[in-house]
Formats: structure tokens, C-alpha cells, sequence
RNA sequence: GCGGGCGUGGCGGAAUUGGCAGACGCGCCAGACUUAGGAUCUGGUCCCGAAAGGGGUGGAGGUUCGACUCCUCUCGCCCGCACCA
């Protein structure tokens, strides 16, 4: 009988769904072990896709399987789930070129990507799927939407609050209204959000309309809608994400045209969370590429927000001087600009405005006007991808204004530009050029013949010219002073320090932190995705559905597809808006209102799934908090997927997580406890003379080429899939090999967080490993067990502790390639000791077991097979994982490695309680150690290096060479002792 | 340009605290068996050398009795960001 893996596969896959093996119970449930410890381990969140899995996706499933199942064994309670994130543009564009509704798509590749999952073998509480176009699903998505909705960044206690709570602070009046209808606290007796001057006259909510408070309520929440720029593709008639779009500036599906346009949209104010979302990454076990790529993402900058007096061409006016100057402005303005370093204020010799700045038209001088408007036109023309390429090359555009500002710290009237290099999305859009120490103030001052003023000098004292370079280092300040303040000889973080106090005192600025991170545009003109839980009264304002209205579901449309336009300046047309109007209007006491006609991302769903595995089933709320508590203490312990997710998924969901922790529903400040991060699968493609791709599956090999109907073809690779030909589906290698060899091939290839290429022909090394352990197991002319109650041998029993020692650090590390290669090594072993055909020799159980027992996680059928062959009546799944036993690994003889000056020079057998004089003289006595010493001087001095391990080294040292304190040394009697 | 990561046989990779480089697998070579197969088994396989021995972890230096491992420089590849003030 041979190792029919087609028949164990199936076998144990019905069995484990018969018994319900993989069934996790939550706290509460009857049978629930509350003792024993959580191991939640999840894989990320799977988009459904129409053509089926290839081997590159399970690599991370495969890998949490494995420790889902390990941990089992080790009395963990073990939360492994899997569910689809299936709202998405794929699946409605297929829906439309295919005419089919998307939920009969998605439902269909759903069904299909089960099945392939279901294959391989995966443990997951299949019980516990779920797909966020379910309705009892994106009820909850929306309910977490009105959370964001009712909710505010409370910035005194850096926390998400409850809209509520604001409003009773505004009706005590601890909150009040300053002039430009900013949020002030009256508590601390200093404004929270306005940065400039005091405010002139505060009001208290009392003092409000009922229309104002509203507005100032809708423009703190959360989610709000804004008037935004947005990258508007006509084409697909939708809004697209930063993402979404190609570095020159086209859609990524389908290479349409995007321009930027300003449309009325969803926001989510993730901006208030984005000093947590970056000191939290502290609190985190992820890779620190990743922490990295969110930190920068995040873009976390400290400096100060300066105040500039305009100035007005017929001269400086000092400051506060109220007077009109007619059409060039109104006399009060000021310019405000962001800076990380204030200390060069002093060198300041001009200002830039993003071209887009509102005080752009006010500033400039009428002679400056046509300039100025060309300019604007030509800027708001131009591609990202002629942006860039400007960027790169180091040349500058820019046109001055005609106006001017006053440093404030010498009252210098200096000239305001504006110039497509300063953006009006960062800071204020405006900033204080300082070409001396800016590399792109430089190269601009430089080409405009600007002023260049040295005000940092090298701390080392070097000399330097301003003129050739800019000097962006650190350093001392020199030239800084004016009557009532001097940076003079102040090294550049104490200048900061001080030049920011003196801004303060004097009501000329502050300092203050700025992110690069933006809103989150949360709208989509699309038909596949969550309604928004809101309506649009005839007034034009935004009422929130009340919990009890959820879900808003998606009406049933014959025709979903989008309103596609040449046109840029066609209006947005949702397809929602063909919605019948039963759908679209809903009358509440006479009056009648609208339905939100956008639907939210994709990235919606994916931003709590994680939660709602918990409790799916939940009827009464997004997660039973008992339960919510159990699992997500410290986080999810492992968090498997590709990097290509670090910043957009993991930070969205972040964020939402932490406005709910905010708001009590969860009981943790992070969700994902440990991230690792796998790599790709990649694999060899082909392409012919023509530079075409040709299936990968048809090219042969020979002495090195490749051929294809016997054309010699080009190999190349890349990411397996449908565009290089290159794909393989797990199905091939199921039906060819079986799963069990699938999973350890994928596993023995190398490092889970590498990338790596697939070699169909390498998979016989580990089906012919596994073949080998059906042989080393079952008489394959019989099919019984061959093995026997005997007592292994000392060596075989050292065998076993040694191996199980290796198998279980590499499963804790997540090698899970080195843990194949012990289990092949042991095997390889056993068949030597235990023939096949010597029909006397069987394996001892004692060895058997464990054997299996380490087998389990990585091949988990052909471990359970082995398992009923052994006599057990009863799955694997939950048998405790073997133990070793450290006396156990200490052998009779030890082999020392003998080394002389570091160099090896021979090995010495000794027994393995030999002391240090023994162990010297037996390596003095070796020919080889003899040979090296021979033309040395006599009186060595000896060494003997042990670990705690059976390996050991040796060291000799020359007389010269004395023991230094970096030598280190373990004696070996103690190293014994551990 | 800035930031991060990685370079070990023909290939994938292993090597715990700085202490025997190349475990394990593929491929290749030689052989055995044979119901002739893309099966199985045995042996070999870093380089130079007949051997003794020597060299060797992208390259060049350095620290050390001793470096794949630590430091400096450099080359190559991969990833992220991209005028963020």
C-alpha cells in the first residue's frame, strides 16, 4: 500500500468538517477553557478574485495554519478565521462588462476560493466566515461609520469623544466660539485651534443660531463632508484614490485620464489621530520597515508657524497699522508659514506661495497680474509626471508677485513669489524661503538672482560659501539678532528653542507640529460598496440614520455600471443616482429626504473585519465585548500578509480601532499586536523575440536555455499571474502531489519573509520526503504499522531530543524551512537504522509519536493518517507537542574542533565529561595540532571553549597570543552545569 | 535625490552569543534494481591541487587569537517615498 495521498486528503478533510475539529469556542461557550491562554493568528483579508488562487497567495495562509496548529498543541485556545473583502472595483467591473450583478460574481468567487482553500487543508473555523457584503456585516460597517459621525477629536484629551459630550461642554461653557468660529477652551484660558492673536470677541453656544451650532458641530466630526480636491476620472466616472492613480496621472485600471477637481466628499479626519497612529507604533511587534514606512507616511514634522506682515509696494508699513490700501488687500493680512527651522529666520530672503494660495490675488501688484495669471494656468496644466521630472532635474519655475512681506525679525521688506515647488496641501501652502540652508530655496534664489544670507555656520568652525551650496546641517547661529533678541553662537536646536519663545511672546508665531498625512477621502461614485447611513434634508443638511435604521442595503439596480464621460467637467453621476426612488427618498414627518448616492471604499470593510471574526454572529453588536476582551488582550498575536499593505490598510484600520477604543467599544490602543510581513511568490516567465509572454507551462529546458516549440525564448520573472503567463494553481499540485506536499514545499523554500521563486521541478524533494516517511511507517506490502514496543537505542533516543529541540525553535521563529529539514534529516536517519525491508527492525513508538506529533503542523494529513495507523482513535489536532528533555542531548563522546590562532587545525574525540586538562592533552596529542605547534614556541597557552550545546571549540593560543577580555571564556565544567 | 533591506556552491537555502562555512533539498555525476519510470535505492558533488596543503560567504580595508556574523568605504540588486518647507 502506497502513500495515496489523494484518499488521506479527503479523508481528513471530511472528517475534521464531520467533527467540527477546528470549532473555536468563545468565553461563555459551554466547554470554553478560560485557563488556557489566546492565540489569535489571522491572515489578511483576501479580495475574491475571479481567477482563482495561484500558488503565490496560501504562502501566508499556509504559514499560519502551521503555527494555528502548532499552537493548538501547545494548549493554546486558537482563533484562526478567514472571511473575503469583497466589495471592490474588480468585482463590479467585471459585473459590468459581463452584465452579471456583482453579488452573483462575488458570490460565485467566493464559493470557489473556499473550495481551493478548503484544499489545502487550512484549520480555520470555517464557522466563523464571513464576507463584508454580507448584510448583518456592512450593518456593522455603517454603525461604525455613525460612530466616526458622532464623534470629535477632543484635542485636550487626545481622544476621539462622543459629540455629545462636546455639546455639554459647550452648553457649560467650558467651550467657546472665538471670531472665526474656531473651538476655544475656556478652561485653559488659551485657544486650542486658532493659531493666531487673541480672539476678538468669543462667543458661548447660548449665543448661537441653531444653523451655527450645527455648522460648528459638522466641521469638528469626524466623518465630514468637504469640498476637496479629488482625482476625478470621467472615464469611470468615479473619484479615485492617490493609489489609485499611475505616476502620469492616469487610472490604474484602464490607463483613463484623471484630473484634479474639486467635488463635495466624505472625509474622515484621520489627520486628528496622527500623532497617536505614530507614537503608538512603539507598542508594536511589527517589522521595522514597516513602523518606518508609517512614520514617514505619517510625516511628522516639529517646527513653528510664523507670521508675515504683508507689505505693500509703495513701502513697509510697521505692523498693525490698519490701513487701506485698496485693491492690493485689506491691511491686516498676514501670511502665515510653516518652518522646521526657525532659527533661520534671520536669513530669510524672500517667501513662496503655492500658485493655488488664496492670498495670491490680493498680493499681487497689477503690473505682476498677467505674469502671475499665466503662471497659474500653466501650473494647474501641468502633469505630475512633468512635476517630477522639473524635481528631478533640479530646475525651478516661479514668478514673483509683485508684493512683499516683513520678516518680523528685522522688519526687512523681502518679495513674494509663487512657485509650483511649495504645495498647497502641506503646511500653510506658503513658506519663508531661506536659500542659504534649503537646498531648494538655493537652487531658486539662484536662478532668480535672489539674496542668499548665510545665518548658520559648520559647528566645527570649517568655513563654508554659501554661494556654491546650501548648508542644510546643523550648526551655530551667526547674523541672528535684532534689538531684543540674539541666536548668535547658539547651536541650531537651542536657537529653535529660543527664536520659538520669542515668536510666542511677541504674538508672531508658535511652534507647532505638522503632518503630511492627509484626510482620508472616504467616497466612492460607485455601485459595489456600503451605503452611507445618512440622508440629505432639502436644506442641504446631513442627517445621521439612528442605529436602529441599519442596515442602509444596496437596492436591487439592473443597471449598476457608471456614468462614463469624455468630458472633465462632467458632473459626477453615482450609479446609486439611477436608483429607483423608493430607494433614494425617504419622508420623515413630511419632509422628504435624500440617500447618500457615493458608497464607501473598499478599504472600509477590511478596517475591522479582524473584530467581527470574533463574534460574527452577533445580532445585538458589532462584537460581544466578553468575547472582544478574551481575544484582542495585547493585540492579535500574529498578523500574516505582503508588505504592499503597510501604510493604506494597516493605518485606516488603525485609525478606526483606535477611535473606538476612544469611544469604549474596544478594550485595546492597537489591533495587531505582531504583523509579519511574508514575501512573494515569484516565478520564471518567458517571453519570445517579439517581447511577448509565452505560458510558462510550455517551454522546455536544455543545458540551461529555454525553448519553446523549439525557438530559443528569454527568462525572465517576476510576480506570478494572468499578465506574465507565469501562474501555477494550487490545484496542479494538489492533484500531482497532494496538499500535504504543497504546504511544505511552499514552506521549504526558503524564509517566510523572503521572496522566492517557484520550481515546479523542486517539488520531488519533499514529495520524495514524504514517501519516505510512509515507508520508514507503513509496510507498503501490507499497509500495517512497522513499528514495535521496543526501547529505542541511546543514539536514536538523542536523535529524537535533538530534533525535537530543533523543530521547536525553528517552529517559535517561524522557520519553518529549518524545521522541515531537521524532520527530513531524523527520517533520513530512521531509515537507516529501521530498513524497510529488514522486517525485523521496527520503529519504536516511543520515536514514532513525536515523530508525527512534529510532522502535524506541516503536513497535517499525512499526520493524522499515521496517527490512526499508531492506534489512536482520535484526531491530532489537540495532543500535547513533544518535549525534550536536555539531559537527553549530551552524547558519550564529544568531537572538539581544535583551533590554533583561530585557525582549525584538527579535531580530538573525547569522552564527554572530560575536563579541560583532558580535553588539552588529547588535542596536544593529535598529529595534526602536533604539526601546527611544532615551529612554534612551547608554552602555549590553552583554551577550551563549550557552549551549551554538544558542539564545542578548542582554542590554542601562541605565547604572544595571551587571553585579551574579549576572549570569552566558559569553563567547561560550568557550561555542564546548565 | 532621501530612507530601508539584501548579496553564501550550478540553483533554493542552513549556520544560537563572533568559535568546525555550505545542514537540508533541487540539479548534476557514477552505480544498483527493474513490472523501463518524471519510480526507488547507494555513493559522490565549493574552488585549486596527485597528495600534503592552500583558498573561499559581492569587492577593498579595519577590529579580533578567531569574522558569513562587528566597524568603515565601495559595487550590485530589490523595496518605499519623492520639491513635505
Amino acid at each position: 500500500m502506497q502513500y495515496d495521498f489523494t484518499a488521506i486528503e479527503k479523508r481528513w478533510q471530511e472528517r475534521w468538517a464531520q467533527l467540527g475539529t477546528f470549532r473555536t469556542l468563545n468565553p461563555g461557550d459551554p466547554g470554553f477553557d478560560p485557563n488556557a491562554p489566546k492565540y489569535y493568528v489571522l491572515d489578511m483579508f483576501p479580495y475574491p478574485s475571479g481567477v482563482g488562487l495561484h500558488v503565490g497567495h496560501p504562502l501566508g495562509y499556509i504559514a499560519t495554519d502551521i503555527i494555528a496548529r502548532y499552537k493548538r498543541t501547545r494548549g493554546f485556545n486558537v482563533l484562526h478565521p478567514m472571511g473575503y473583502d469583497a466589495f471592490g472595483l474588480p468585482a463590479e467591473q467585471f459585473a459590468v462588462e459581463h452584465g452579471v450583478h456583482p453579488r452573483i460574481t462575488t458570490e460565485k468567487n467566493i464559493a470557489n476560493m473556499t473550495r481551493q482553500l478548503k484544499r489545502l487543508g487550512l484549520s480555520y473555523d470555517w464557522d466563523r466566515a464571513l464576507a463584508t457584503t454580507d448584510e448583518e456585516y456592512y450593518r456593522w460597517t455603517q454603525w461604525i461609520f455613525l460612530q466616526l459621525h458622532n464623534a470629535w477629536f477632543d484635542p485636550s484629551k487626545k481622544q476621539a469623544r462622543p459629540i455629545a459630550e462636546l455639546i455639554r461642554g459647550l452648553e457649560s461653557e467650558q467651550y467657546l466660539i472665538d471670531a472665526d468660529g474656531e473651538l476655544v477652551y475656556a478652561g485653559a484660558g488659551r485657544d486650542l485651534t486658532a493659531l493666531t492673536g487673541q480672539p476678538i470677541g468669543t462667543r458661548t453656544w447660548g449665543e448661537l443660531t441653531q444653523e451655527a451650532r450645527l455648522n460648528l458641530l459638522d466641521e469638528v466630526r469626524l466623518a465630514y463632508l468637504a469640498e476637496v480636491n479629488v482625482n476625478w476620472c470621467p472615464a469611470l466616472g468615479t473619484v479615485l484614490a492617490n493609489e489609485e492613480v499611475t505616476n502620469d496621472g492616469k487610472s490604474e485600471r484602464g490607463n483613463h485620464p484623471v484630473f484634479k477637481r474639486p467635488l463635495k466628499q466624505w472625509m474622515l479626519r484621520i489627520t486628528a489621530l496622527a500623532d497617536r497612529l505614530e507614537s503608538d507604533l512603539s507598542m508594536v511587534d511589527w517589522p521595522e520597515a514597516i513602523k518606518l514606512m508609517q512614520r514617514n507616511w505619517i510625516g511628522r514634522s516639529t517646527g513653528a508657524r510664523v507670521e508675515f506682515d504683508v507689505a505693500f509696494s509703495d513701502g513697509a508699513r510697521p505692523r498693525g497699522d490698519s490701513v487701506d490700501v485698496g485693491e492690493a488687500g485689506d491691511g491686516s493680512e498676514t501670511i502665515s508659514v510653516f518652518t522646521t527651522r526657525p532659527d533661520t529666520l534671520f536669513g530669510a530672503t524672500y517667501m513662496v506661495l503655492a500658485p493655488e494660495h488664496p492670498m495670491v490675488e490680493s498680493l499681487t501688484s497689477g503690473a505682476q497680474w498677467p505674469a502671475v495669471e499665466e503662471y497659474r494656468r500653466q501650473t494647474a496644466a501641468k502633469s505630475d509626471a512633468q512635476r517630477q521630472a522639473e524635481a528631478a532635474s533640479g530646475q525651478k519655475t516661479g514668478v514673483f508677485t509683485g508684493g512683499y512681506a516683513l520678516n518680523p525679525v528685522n522688519n526687512e521688506r523681502i518679495p513674494v513669489w509663487i512657485a509650483d515647488y511649495v504645495m498647497t496641501g502641506y503646511g500653510t501652502g506658503a513658506i519663508m524661503a531661506v536659500p542659504a540652508h534649503d537646498e531648494r530655496d538655493w537652487a531658486f534664489a539662484k536662478q532668480f538672482h535672489l539674496p542668499i544670507r548665510q545665518v548658520v555656520a559648520p559647528a566645527d568652525g570649517k568655513e563654508i560659501d554659501i554661494t556654491v551650496a546650501a548648508f542644510c546641517q546643523e550648526g551655530v547661529a551667526v547674523d541672528s539678532a535684532n534689538e531684543s533678541i540674539s541666536l548668535d553662537g547658539r547651536p541650531t536646536a537651542e536657537a529653535k528653542a529660543l527664536i520659538t519663545r520669542w515668536l510666542e511672546e511677541n504674538g508672531l508665531g508658535r511652534g507647532m507640529v505638522q503632518y503630511k498625512l492627509r484626510d482620508w477621502l472616504f467616497s466612492r461614485q460607485r455601485y459595489w460598496g456600503e451605503p452611507f447611513p445618512v440622508l440629505h434634508a432639502p436644506d442641504g443638511r446631513v442627517v445621521a440614520l439612528d442605529e436602529s435604521e441599519l442596515p442602509v442595503r444596496l437596492p436591487e439596480m439592473a443597471d449598476f455600471s457608471p456614468t462614463a464621460s469624455d468630458d472633465p467637467a462632467a458632473p459626477p453621476q453615482p450609479p446609486l443616482a439611477r436608483a429607483p426612488d423608493a430607494w433614494k427618498y425617504v419622508t420623515r414627518s413630511g419632509t422628504r429626504y435624500a440617500r447618500e448616492l457615493n458608497t464607501m471604499p473598499q478599504w472600509a470593510g477590511s478596517c475591522w473585519y479582524y473584530l467581527r471574526f470574533i463574534d460574527p454572529k452577533n445580532g445585538k453588536r458589532f462584537v460581544s465585548a466578553e468575547a472582544e476582551r478574551y481575544w484582542m488582550k495585547g493585540g492579535i498575536d500574529l498578523y500574516v500578509g505582503g508588505a504592499e499593505h503597510a501604510v493604506l490598510h494597516l493605518l485606516y484600520a488603525r485609525f478606526w480601532h483606535k477611535v473606538l477604543f476612544d469611544l469604549g467599544h474596544v478594550s485595546t490602543p492597537e489591533p495587531f499586536g505582531r504583523l509579519f510581513n511574508q514575501g512573494y511568490i515569484q516565478a520564471h516567465a518567458y517571453t519570445d523575440a517579439r517581447g511577448v509572454y509565452l505560458p510558462a507551462e510550455e517551454i522546455q529546458e536544455r543545458g540551461g536555455k529555454h525553448y519553446h516549440n523549439g525557438e530559443e525564448v528569454k527568462q525572465e520573472f517576476g510576480k506570478m499571474g494572468k499578465s506574465l503567463k507565469n501562474s501555477v494553481a494550487p490545484d496542479e499540485v494538489c492533484d500531482q502531489y497532494g496538499c500535504d506536499t504543497l504546504r511544505l514545499y511552499e514552506m521549504y523554500l526558503g524564509p517566510l519573509d523572503q521572496s522566492k521563486v517557484w520550481n515546479t521541478r523542486d517539488i520531488i524533494g519533499v514529495h520524495r520526503f514524504l514517501q519516505r516517511v510512509w515507508r520508514l511507517f507503513i509496510d507498503e506490502t501490507t499497509g500495517n504499522p512497522r513499528v514495535a514496543d521496543a526501547a529505542p537505542s541511546p543514539e536514536v533516543t538523542r536523535l529524537l531530543h535533538k530534533t525535537i529541540k530543533r523543530v521547536t525553535d525553528a517552529m517559535e521563529a517561524l522557520s519553518f524551512n529549518v524545521a522541515i529539514a531537521a524532520l527530513i534529516e531524523m527520517n533520513n536517519e530512521l531509515l537507516k537504522q529501521y530498513p524497510p525491508e529488514a522486517k525485523d527492525k521496527a520503529l519504536p513508538i516511543a520515536v514514532a509519536e513525536p515523530f508525527v506529533l512534529m510532522l502535524a503542523p506541516l503536513a497535517p494529513h499525512m499526520a493524522e493518517e499515521l496517527w490512526s495507523k499508531l492506534g489512536h482513535a482520535d484526531t491530532l489536532a489537540r495532543e500535547r507537542w513533544p518535549s525534550f528533555d536536555p539531559q537527553m542531548l549530551v552524547e558519550e563522546t564529544v568531537e572538539y574542533p581544535v583551533q590554533i590562532n583561530g585557525k582549525l587545525r584538527g579535531r580530538v574525540t573525547v569522552p564527554s565529561d572530560a575536563d579541560n586538562l583532558a580535553i588539552e592533552t588529547a588535542a596536544r596529542a593529535d598529529e595534526k595540532v602536533q604539526a601546527s605547534l611544532d615551529h612554534r614556541a612551547t608554552d602555549c597557552v590553552a583554551q577550551v571553549l563549550t557552549s551549551a550545546e554538544f558542539t564545542a571549540a578548542l582554542l590554542i593560543l601562541s605565547p604572544f597570543g595571551a587571553i585579551n577580555d574579549k576572549t570569552r571564556v566558559v569553563p567547561k565544567d560550568a557550561a555542564h552545569d546548565e
